[in-house]
DNA sequence: CAGTGTGAACCTTTTCACAGCA
DNA sequence: TGCTGTGAAAAGGTTCACACTG
C-alpha cells in the first residue's frame, strides 16, 4: 500500500512534537487523505487503536515500519552518477529512512575513480560483483535512456530484485523483481495537462459566460 | 490521465524508428500496459485509428501532445538550488518535452547570484516578482521539507497553478492549484515493502514446503 | 461521548469478448 | 483477415453510515 510511508512520515512528525496518540481524522489531515481511508488501511494491517481515543503513535509507527520492512537498513546500488545520480546520493533522505547508499557506478571512464558523497565511484562492468559483495537488496538506475536496460540487466544479473528506475524508458525484468518508474518529465506533462484543460475550460466559460 | 505522457514516449520512438503506423498491441507492449486499455484511452480521447491497420503514429503523436498541452512550450521556475534542484536544471530531458526552467530561485544568500545551468540564482523573496515578469506556469519545489510550503505558498501567491513538490511533505494549496508530489524515499520505501512481503513469504514457504 | 471497526453501497477503472470495418 | 471500437461484466478501491466500545 503506497500510502503507508506517507502515514509514517506523518506519524514520527506527530511524534517529534510530543503526540502519544493520535486520531485517524488527526493522521489523515496530516496525509492529506479522508479519515475512513487511514482506519480501512490500518484495520486490513490488522492494527488496531483504541475507541473513543485513537492510536498509539509509537506503537503504530513501529507496526508500519515493520510492515514495510523498514526495522532493518538496506543496501542501494546507484548506477549512473551524472546530475541525478550525484544529487541522490548525496541525499540525506534516504539515510534517515533506512536506506544506505553503498556503491555508485558508472559506464563513463572520466567519472570511475572519482569521489562523490563519500564514495568511490566504480565500474559499471563490475555491477555484479559489486553488488553481491555489498549485498545490494535495491538498485537504482540514474543512467541515460539508452543506457537503462543494460545496468537493469546487470542488476537482475547480480541478483537484485528491487528496481528504481528514474530514466525515461521502460524497462523490462522478471516477474520476480518489482520495478518502480519515476519519470520526472512525465509528472511536469500531467501538470501541463491540467493547465491545458483550465485553460480550454476558461475559453469555453468566456466565449459563453454563466 | 497518466498514461498519455507513456504512450507519447513510445510513439516518438516508435516514429524515430520510421514506423508510420502502430497497433494497440505495439503501442500496449511498448508503454507496459494491455492493447485494450491503449485502445479504450485513446477512444475516450476521441482519437481513432484504422480498423484492419492500427493508428497513425504522426497523427497519434499529434493529438496527444495537443491534449497535454506540449503545442506550446511551459516555463518553468525551481524553488531550492540544492542536490536535486541543481539536477533537474540541467536535466536535458524537460527542455525536449517543451520545459523551459526560466528562473532558479532560493533562500541560501551565498547561493544568490550564482551561475546554475546557464541562469542566475535569485532570492526566493523575489518569487513573486520574477515569476510574473517571466510569466510561470510551472513550479518545482526542491527545497527543504521546512522551507517546503513557504515556497509553495509564494508560487501561489504569485499565480503559479501547478506545482510539482520534491520536498517529503505533504504541502497545502487552493484547490484551484493542481499539485503534485513526489517523494523519492516513499518509493524506495514502496520497493523495501516488496523486499520486507518477499522475504516474509520465503520463510513461510521454507517453513510449510509445497 | 469520542473515535474506532466494518459491512454495504458506490464509483471508477480494468478486462473481456465480439461485432464491425478497411 | 487483422485490428479497431465498444458495450457489458468483473474487479478493485473508496466512501458512507452506524453499531460498538473504552
Amino acid at each position: 500500500m503506497g500510502r503507508l510511508p506517507v502515514y509514517l512520515r506523518a506519524l514520527v512528525e506527530m511524534a517529534e512534537r510530543g503526540a502519544l496518540t493520535a486520531s485517524s481524522e488527526a493522521v489523515a489531515e496530516a496525509a492529506g487523505v479522508n479519515p475512513p481511508k487511514v482506519r480501512k488501511d490500518l484495520s486490513n494491517l490488522g492494527i488496531a487503536g483504541t475507541r473513543g481515543v485513537g492510536y498509539d503513535v509509537a506503537y503504530l509507527i513501529h507496526q508500519i515500519r515493520s510492515e514495510l520492512g523498514l526495522t532493518q537498513r538496506w543496501p542501494v546500488l546507484i548506477a549512473g552518477v551524472g546530475n541525478l545520480g550525484h544529487a541522490l546520493a548525496n541525499y540525506k533522505g534516504f539515510d534517515e529512512r533506512g536506506f544506505e547508499v553503498v556503491a555508485l557506478v558508472d559506464a563513463d571512464a572520466s567519472l570511475v575513480g572519482q569521489e562523490v558523497a563519500g564514495g568511490l565511484v566504480q565500474d559499471i562492468a563490475n555491477l555484479e560483483a559489486i553488488a553481491r559483495e555489498k549485498e545490494v537488496a535495491i538498485g537504482m538506475i540514474c543512467t541515460p535512456a539508452d543506457a537503462a536496460q543494460g545496468a537493469a540487466d546487470r542488476m537482475v544479473a547480480a541478483g537484485i530484485r528491487s528496481i528504481l528506475n528514474f530514466a525515461p524508458v521502460l524497462i523490462t525484468a522478471p516477474p520476480e523483481v518489482a520495478v518502480r518508474q519515476v519519470d520526472l518529465s512525465v509528472e511536469l506533462q500531467i501538470l501541463a495537462f491540467y493547465e491545458q484543460r483550465r485553460e480550454a475550460l476558461g475559453r469555453l466559460a468566456h466565449r459563453d459566460p454563466l
